[in-house]
DNA sequence: ATCTTGATGCGTCACACGTC
DNA sequence: GACGTGTGACGCATCAAGAT
């Protein structure tokens, strides 16, 4: 939910903080699963290589680029995906339905393309009633009701003042109070904390791969041993003489 | 039915490393 | 040196299987 993007993040439990410093003195660092399966691939043929750059798998939803190409796309906190494609219209996914759901479009009527310099778009919030809130750009807010299996969603006009949990951020030529600094600030921590949210889920998937390699490589070599132990046996009782 | 336990996945942080 | 990326470590949540 919301709540995660709190202070905790930044103050984290001392205690914690120097037990993992210790952990991680002795951190060093290892060839990532991609480089080691690569060399590994050279070495021995079968070993598939891990692919540069998946345009589709691990990040989000591949029912997203099946759309027309969005112009930004934005997780909520509820790990939803909303695209804004051109001409405004947003694309609501949720990359645990299986893909039975899909992508919802939105299309606001009333905004046309944002422009250069306007407002993005940020973060989605729980707001008072249970609803979730999308803000986008051109001042709008959609609104995801809360219950019902079939989502639904409307577009309003903002509140005055944004609920807790909301972050709007400003492109950065036009920042100029310290208030907007700090709300750059957070955009750039949300912005990275996606990409690293990413990232991790990234590194995981190699990493199961590297490790179904690993134990593939190890199941041939068990073959290819006791293969190469049998023909010692046999050469053995070729070459030694017959003792009876 | 409830509790315990191990496995698994996720988000985050810290840090090593590569690139510019 | 700043910055972005990849990954180990950690804490937490969830689930399934077994024990009580």
């Amino acid at each position: 939910m919301v709540a995660t993007i709190t202070e905790t993040d930044e103050s984290a439990d001392s205690e914690g903080v120097i037990d993992s410093h210790k952990h991680r003195e002795v951190l060093s660092r290892r060839p990532s699963y991609r480089r080691i399966l690569n060399e590994l691939s050279s070495d021995v043929p079968g070993v598939p290589k891990i692919e540069e750059e998946k345009s589709e798998e691990g990040g989000r939803p591949s029912n997203i680029t099946t759309m027309a190409v969005p112009t930004s796309i934005y997780q909520t906190s509820t790990g939803q995906y909303i695209a804004i494609a051109q001409g405004g219209a947003i694309q609501i996914s949720n990359p645990g339905s299986e893909g039975v759901q899909g992508l919802q479009a939105l299309t606001m009527t009333n905004s046309g393309a944002p422009p250069p310099s306007a407002t993005i778009v940020q973060y989605a919030a729980q707001a008072a009633d249970g609803t979730q809130q999308f803000f986008v750009p051109g001042s709008q807010v959609v609104v995801q009701a809360a219950t019902g299996d079939m989502p639904a969603y409307q577009i309003r006009a903002p509140a005055t003042a944004l609920p807790q949990g909301v972050v709007m951020a400003a492109s950065p030529g036009t920042l100029h109070s310290p208030q907007q600094l700090a709300e750059e600030a957070t955009r750039k921590r949300e912005l990275r904390l996606m990409k690293n949210r990413e990232a991790a889920k990234e590194c995981r998937r190699r990493k199961k791969e590297y490790v179904k390699c690993l134990e593939s490589r190890v199941a041939v070599l068990e073959v290819q041993n006791k293969k190469l132990i049998e023909e010692l046996e046999t050469l053995k009782d070729i070459c030694s003489p017959k003792a009876d």
